[in-house]
DNA sequence: CGGACAGTTGATCCCGTTCAAGAAACGTGG
DNA sequence: CCACGTTTCTTGAACGGGATCAACTGTCCG
């Protein structure tokens, strides 16, 4: 559990590296009243259909956004780790159209709508390094397109996993050598477009070729260089060196 | 083409359904200083890699985004009409990780980003619409996610022909009875995940069961409740009757 | 100890790919 | 306006990656 003092930190620290912050940014971002949840996995953050009157932060725990189609099959389109805002939608438009699932047990700090509105109509800083990351998270979504529209099987577990890692380790929880991936191959499936079963077979074929070693699901990455070739992984995409960009002020 | 005057009129007609602008925020919009250039179709509007120091307006014509795998196949990630602003991205991140071309013959205005970051910083409620903007193209992209993931051929292409008749409506340049889908089978291909034999298959096989009907690239639907259904067609994810949301002020 | 869920493996099938070649449509220059 | 090269569309045949169906194993937890 986190100190609760600081309890937003990880997202503030997000937000940091998305634009420039002064100290009355980071303090009101700091000081946002928040209703803070525990949630079990597999619990319903933000339900489709819905018009919910405020957003959540991730404050600890993994997480997951997902569609079901018209024919009851489940497309998982984003995982979100610890610090991330998942759901800025739900303050800012009309209905929301997907469904966020706890992954594991997760802290979740609920924020009024009106809250954040004022928030960013104050702070227009805070505003620009919330389109940002608005803008970064489309730039996710379009890499999870072609990872489902052009890649093997074997390529798009590999680019889950790259990406992971990566994600992990900005995030502050990764370690070099490998991470605990708490997913089922169910949910690995429906987050690539495959069947459980084909996941299976695949996992153990990039097992059995040395390119991962897992016990459990704790994934070990014992040559970087080689997963990065097999996935076609460049994590440009995920813009982490991203700054400010181009704003001045 | 358009009346010089009012280049940028549909752009403007577009962030007034996202959020509330007043009078003053409108004549910033369309007193922004452009560069209006004409694009032949495959022409690059911007090229994966770059760092821009302009965002590019589409105003007349279609485009689309891709991204190229390592292997060398390409995914269409989105199409774009005239109207939107096909690269705010180019002016907020350091470097653009996609490509975007013009499909048809269009026009493009080109507008520096220290002028768009300066519009913004003067008028909130333009920075709200474009942020808005920028979380409905998400949403369109985790359609997209699920479009290619979890839908066969035929389902898939009824998809994206459903979206894009709903979008050219609601970009006014629909009709109901039909409408341009300027696209290659290949271009098809490349944005549902399909090669162009079997988009062409799958398009024989709308056509024999009369859920389309085309000539040229002409497409017709005859029975919309039935292309939809078979399409799994919601459209709650365009988001187009978002009219400023939540947003008080 | 038993029940539920997750992971594993085998056998078979099928949707979409690949390879190939011909037909139609289009643009371009004479 | 026609000849010709190029791009796009169309169709056939064979193959294969991943799905499907099914059963068994392992693991966690009450």
């Amino acid at each position: 559990m986190v100190d609760p003092r600081n309890i937003l930190d990880r997202m503030v620290r997000k937000f940091e590296r998305r634009a420039h912050l002064d100290d009355s940014d980071r303090k009101a971002l700091r000081g946002l009243p928040y209703d803070l949840k525990v949630m079990e996995a597999g619990r319903y953050i933000v339900r489709e259909g819905s018009s919910p009157d405020h957003s959540a932060v991730l404050v600890s725990g993994l997480a997951y956004r997902h569609k079901i189609t018209a024919e009851g099959s489940r497309q998982i389109v984003s995982i979100h780790v610890a610090g991330d805002f998942v759901d800025l939608e739900g303050s800012l438009l009309n209905v929301v159209d997907h469904n966020i699932q706890a992954l594991t047990r997760s802290e979740v700090a609920l924020i009024r709508s009106t809250s954040l509105l004022e928030l960013v109509n104050k702070h227009p800083r805070i505003a620009r390094a919330m389109w940002i990351d608005t803008i970064i998270d489309g730039s996710i979504f379009r890499e999870w397109v072609v990872n489902v529209g052009r890649r093997d099987a074997r390529e798009r577990l590999a680019h889950l996993m790259c990406e992971f890692a990566r994600r992990l380790e900005a995030a502050g929880m990764g370690s070099p050598d490998g991470y605990e991936l708490p997913m089922t191959q169910e949910q690995l499936g429906d987050a690539t477009g495959l069947t459980s079963v084909h996941v299976n077979r695949t996992l153990k074929g990039l097992a059995d070729d040395g390119l991962i070693s897992r016990e459990r699901r704790f994934i070990r990455i014992p040559d970087w260089e080689k997963m990065r070739a097999i996935a076609g992984f460049n994590e440009t995409y995920l813009h982490l060196d991203q700054v400010g960009g181009a704003s001045p002020r």
